[in-house]
DNA sequence: CGCTCCACCTGAACGC
DNA sequence: TGCGTTCAGGTGGAGC
């Protein structure tokens, strides 16, 4: 589930419920995720207020009143959902709970149990790992076409799996990466020092529309940033290739689909359009 | 350092 | 119905 405009997507769904809200209780039932829960999480962030939420690449944040922060990965199957008032009894993989005094309920379900929480003192947060790891923001102002050029010039790697390093840009995954490429016309399989900066100047604009849209389509198929059910960042995306081996290229309309894998991930592309 | 592979874990979908 | 296989939107450690 979760790339970048997806992670986006809970956080707006979150905003309206967590920012500023003090939070009345914390409730771990399992802490042993991708990473064991901090044992403090619950002491340190009961009673505690929230005072800005934020998205950093897939990760979200909570920043306490108290400058720790609560960071929330949601791997591949995590999810939030929000119950008001009196809530139904939990799932078995709901791991974790944050009740607001207000008595919204915001439960982190997680079946395969890839992602995790942690809790950050002010001081770590610069040396905290999965952070110093990620490369660029892809909607960075300061992101140029030629840093993409330099980047991929010195890499041998393909240009999928270019894409899918956070290293480089921090925020896109397999599904988008797919789409990107479609748009770009640009062969899944090349080696990313191919590329040349005519080919980088017209990645870098794909990569933001096609993130762009989706948050936009999160957004705007939510009616107040939920469903009726509570579940967030769910909403019906229109793929172009992702997903779709075998039928006709929306583009050329005369060449299949065609499913390769790569780094052990699908990968959908037209072999017409895509050079 | 660059790169590839694979483990981590559960559930859904599909074939027989 | 049941059982086995395959696949899933992420990350990061091992090993070349």
């Amino acid at each position: 589930m979760p790339e970048l405009p997806e992670v986006e997507t809970v956080r707006r769904g979150l905003l309206p419920v967590l920012e500023g809200a003090v939070l009345h209780d914390v409730m771990v039932h399992r802490r042993d995720l991708r990473r064991p829960i901090p044992e403090d999480l619950e002491d340190r962030t009961r009673g505690k207020t929230i005072i800005r939420l934020d998205r950093r690449s897939k990760y979200l944040l909570f920043t306490l009143d108290t400058q720790d922060v609560i960071v929330i990965h949601l791997g591949m199957s995590g999810r939030m959902r929000i119950e008001t008032g009196n809530p139904p009894p939990r799932d078995k993989h709901d791991h974790v709970e944050f009740v607001t005094a207000h008595h919204q309920w915001v439960r982190f379900g997680d079946p395969r149990r890839f992602g995790f929480i942690d809790l950050l003192s002010p001081k770590d947060i610069a040396t905290y790992d999965p952070f110093t790891r990620l490369g660029r923001d892809p909607f960075d102002p300061t992101l140029k076409a030629d840093d993409l050029y330099q980047q991929a010039q010195r890499r041998r790697i393909s240009l999928k799996a270019f894409l899918m390093d956070q290293s480089i840009l921090a925020g896109l995954g397999n599904i988008y990466v797919n789409e990107v490429l479609f748009r770009s016309r640009l062969d899944p399989r090349r080696p990313a020092n191919q590329l040349t900066y005519h080919d980088c100047a017209r990645l870098l604009p794909e990569i933001q529309t096609v993130l762009r849209e989706a948050i936009d389509a999160g957004g705007s198929s939510l009616k107040d940033h939920r469903q009726a059910n509570g579940e967030l960042g769910y909403f019906q995306h229109s793929f172009q290739v992702y997903g779709r081996e075998d039928t006709l290229c929306p583009a050329c309309e005369k060449t299949p689909i065609r499913r390769i894998v790569q780094q052990n991930r699908a990968t959908f592309f037209c072999s017409n359009c895509q050079t």
